[in-house]
DNA sequence: GATCTCACG
DNA sequence: ACGTACGTGAGATCG
């Protein structure tokens, strides 16, 4: 048997541009030419080569003016256009495969699906071969037969399918897909179908009567809406089956050994791939000659040698991504004229060496705790590029090669220069030496762009300086107890114990309880449980779906702690005890330019998720124990309500924070129609819940499954809600104009979000768009505003002398190791500077928890 | 390495 | 009819 693979060429470079395109910038060579579709289009082949080793292999591409359109001239019609800078990379696309040895097929007025389809059913003809479809167009899912299947592409990964899988998914014939369509009609084509009928009904019609003829020879069997829907559109669904049905007699004249793979021709491969700046394709046949820019640089043994300029770039290569761990490998000097690599012994001379430059970088927090481990001077730094390019590009990446690499800068990835530990000693330099030029070269036009942008007192003010409290704060680190871990963590073996023996015991088997796998098949199998909720893997166990199995069989609570259990032990206590360093402290990173609202996330251990919701986890904090004398917390109460109250100018809201109204009983109390005296605790939790799902955009659905109602309760829940406080509506429907016509939201501090998903043809991507768009200003503003006084915090303890220490920030909350004598005068601190970091219309409030250890200081 | 589950704001 | 809440990090399992 030999296997022909049919590969949807459209298919694959629509894809591949609208992915790229929608999660960040589109990529582009140095010429400005765009390369995204291009990239991901080889990449995918490439895979595909791997992967199947196909000997036959064709891709199809549609071309010129089709038929269907001709006939029907509504077909397609209301699509957006293709972007101009697809269009551009189509050609390209056939060059590629030429170059690869790899047949493609075109023919006016014929549609790749068109031209695969006639292929497939010359494989399905010959006993010889079978064929494989690769696309992620459900369309040619309806050429599925014994002799033909189809990959159909997912955003990850991929799902086979032949006529045995996919009739267990959809429950009727892959032929049938036509009749589906018929039915159903498809609003990406314009294809009508029958107005009103959708997927679901259409499927349940075409199980019962085997197909469209079927449907309407027998429709006097069928009752009510859908019948009458069915008698008015009978036209169109005919017409609909038509146009559904891809064409399987294309003239291609061709046989198989006319697309057989022919092995690529690397020289002219590589010409195109330099072309468009594909390096890391480029290294796949090793390429000879590297492409360098000669970059000159002078070597420092002995600093008399080095004469700088008043303005200086500054690039140290660390050796562990964690540089709490890691040490210096190698520095690179630039100033205006002369480009320097310094051996990694000269890094304590740094302070002095560069005391009054003005000094750029990249990652200024590592440097700053690296100096700080050795215990050398602060240097001064006044712009940082990994800042800056996440403030412009929402660029997210601790590697400054990705931000050099798309424009074509010869430069070494850090995961290549660490797998070769860092030896190639002449690469390493020359690669340091052109970061560090990089970095002096682009400053201007970044910082022109930041201006521009309106962004750069949001750098200057806010996130250059908070680099310098972020490092101050991992460095200092928290201490943390291990008596106490190892104490929980037996503890919860016992539990974890007597559970698992009790669960086997209900279950009458052992198995891996925290495999979700095997916990399925013992509920919903062996325990005969009903669950209709499921993953693409078998069935759903996590926490909701098992809660509402509770009081059905005594071994869910069991599981459920459990869980629990296991959670705390695997997480917190194991792990937690694992990323002590040796002075008994934990230095997490706090990462700055990672989330796209303008939080701060947290990482090597993760400290702003040590559990507080349940009593259990929360003793976990009692392992968390101040270096000085206790704990003081302080955190923002309802901080992004009080935000979505100012910029929405709801008159209500506001009035209410002003008057100091606790606002879940004041919205439950509005929302029932009652006197908040009167309130219950279940109505406040309602009104919560109704509130945080207003601010992340939810929609009925989601409310009525957060709180197990109707939809239509729910629902209703929403509606009273715009109903009582119209700034709020008012608001969401601006900002998502907005986000519409300017392509990006912004906070309060302008810290600017661009929103691609806005622009994709996918509904549910736009929604999320618009959830997006409605959140991030409210988010990114609570962000703003405690990064802002994280800094005025800091000075103050410097200008005041102040010994205690910021040890943790926890979104809306500031942790602070305090000592004893400091109390007061640190408590009053950060209080007013939490308080008054900002004038919104709304006051901003904040409660204080002290404590002598994170369990009390809470 | 992807997926599921669960911890936090 | 679609599929279903914003932002994170991490451990265990499994193909």
């Amino acid at each position: 048997m030999k296997r022909v693979i049919l590969v949807d060429g459209n298919n694959l470079m629509f894809r591949s541009y609208y992915a790229t395109a929608y999660t960040g910038n589109t990529m582009k060579n140095s010429k400005g030419f765009p390369t995204n579709a291009l990239y991901g289009f080889t990449t995918m082949i490439n895979k595909i080569m791997n992967e199947e080793t196909p000997e036959y292999i064709a891709v199809a591409f549609d071309i010129g003016k089709n038929f269907r359109k001709q006939k029907y001239d509504f077909y397609k019609e209301g699509r957006q256009e293709t972007p101009d800078d697809l269009i551009k990379q189509m050609p390209i696309a056939r060059k590629i495969l030429d170059a690869m040895g790899i047949k493609y097929l075109e023919l006016e007025p014929y549609e790749a699906d068109d031209i695969i389809g006639t292929l497939a059913k010359m494989a399905d003809l010959d006993q010889e071969y079978d064929a494989t479809i690769i696309s992620s167009d459900k369309d040619l899912l309806q050429l599925i037969s014994d002799g033909t299947d189809v990959k159909l592409l997912k955003q990850t990964g991929f799902i086979k399918y032949n006529p045995e899988t996919f009739k267990n998914d959809y429950g009727i014939e892959p032929i049938k897909m036509i009749d589906l369509k018929a039915l159903a009609g498809d609003a990406s084509d314009n294809i009508p179908g029958v107005k009103g009928i959708g997927e679901k009904t259409a499927l349940k019609l075409l199980q019962e009567y085997g197909s469209l003829e079927g449907i309407y020879d027998n429709i006097d069997l069928i009752k009510g809406k859908t019948k009458e829907k069915l008698e008015l559109d009978h036209d169109n669904a005919f017409m609909s089956k038509e146009i559904a049905t891809i064409y399987r007699d294309v003239p291609l004249n061709i046989c198989f050994e006319d697309i057989k793979y022919q092995g690529a021709n690397e020289e002219q491969l590589s010409e195109i791939f330099e072309d468009l700046e594909f390096y890391s394709l480029l290294k796949n046949f090793e390429k000879k000659e590297e492409r360098s820019m000669d970059l000159q640089y002078i070597e420092i043994d002995d600093l008399e040698k080095l004469i700088l300029g008043e303005e200086v770039a500054l690039f140290v290569e660390i050796s562990d991504e964690n540089y709490h761990k890691g040490e210096v490998v190698g520095i690179g000097l630039c100033d205006k004229k002369y480009n320097y690599y310094l051996k990694k012994e000269l890094f304590d001379a740094l302070p002095y060496l560069l005391k009054d430059k003005i000094i750029y970088t990249y990652h200024k927090k590592a440097l700053d705790v690296l100096l700080k481990r050795k215990h050398l001077k602060e240097l001064i730094i006044n712009y940082d590029l990994l800042i800056v390019a996440y403030l412009l590009k929402g660029f997210t990446k601790d590697d400054i090669a990705f931000l050099m690499h798309p424009l074509g800068f010869p430069v070494t990835f850090y995961t290549d220069l660490k797998k070769m530990n860092f030896e190639d000693e002449d690469k390493l330099k020359k690669d340091i030496v052109l970061k560090a030029r990089f970095i002096y070269e682009t400053r201007d036009d970044y910082i022109k762009e930041l201006k521009m942008e309106g962004m750069y007192n949001l750098f200057k003010d806010i996130e250059l300086p908070l680099s310098t409290v972020l490092a101050d704060m991992e460095y200092f680190g928290v201490k943390v107890d291990s008596e106490v871990l190892e104490e929980i963590k037996k503890e919860a073996l016992i539990k974890i114990d007597q559970l698992s023996k009790k669960i086997y015991e209900l279950a009458g088997v052992e198995f891996n309880i925290g495999s979700p796998k095997q916990l399925g098949e013992v509920l919903f199998e062996r325990l005969g449980l009903t669950n209709n909720k499921k993953n693409q893997t078998g069935y759903k166990t996590d926490a909701t779906t098992l809660q509402k199995l509770r009081g059905k069989h005594p071994i869910i609570d069991l599981i459920l702690e459990y869980r629990n259990f296991s959670k705390i032990v695997s997480t917190y206590t194991v792990s937690l005890e694992n990323a002590k360093f040796p002075d008994g402290k934990i230095h997490t990173i706090f990462k700055q330019t990672l989330t796209r609202t303008g939080r701060l996330s947290s990482v090597e251990p993760n400290l702003q998720n040590i559990p507080i919701r349940g009593e259990e986890g929360r003793k976990v904090r009692r392992a968390f124990i101040p270096s000085n004398d206790l704990f003081l917390s302080v955190d923002y109460s309802q901080i992004e309500l009080r935000i979505l109250a100012h910029i929405s100018g709801s008159k209500e809201l506001i009035e209410a924070f002003k008057n100091g109204d606790d606002i879940h009983t004041k919205v439950a109390a509005d929302i029932y129609g009652v006197a908040p005296s009167l309130v219950t605790k279940q109505m406040r939790s309602t009104a919560k819940a109704v509130i945080f799902g207003i601010v992340y955009g939810i929609s009925g659905f989601g409310l009525g499954e957060n709180l197990n109602i109707s939809r239509k309760e729910a629902q209703d829940f929403i509606n009273k809600y715009y109903e009582l406080y119209p700034g709020v509506k008012r608001y969401m429907d601006n900002i998502i104009k907005e986000a519409y016509e300017t392509g990006s939201v912004r906070t309060l501090f302008n810290r600017k979000r661009t929103i691609e998903e806005l622009n994709n043809r996918n509904y549910m991507i736009r929604s999320s768009g618009e959830r997006i768009a409605l959140n991030t200003p409210i988010q990114g503003t609570s962000a703003d505003i405690i990064k802002k006084a994280m800094v005025l915090v800091y000075e103050e303890f410097q200008k005041q002398g102040i010994q205690s220490k910021m040890v943790l920030q926890i979104h809306d909350e500031l942790v602070i190791d305090t000592v004893k004598e400091e109390e007061e005068k640190v408590t009053k601190i950060v209080k007013d500077v939490m308080e008054n970091v900002i004038s919104l219309d709304v006051p901003l409030k904040v409660s204080i928890a002290k404590g002598k250890d994170l369990y009390e200081a809470k």
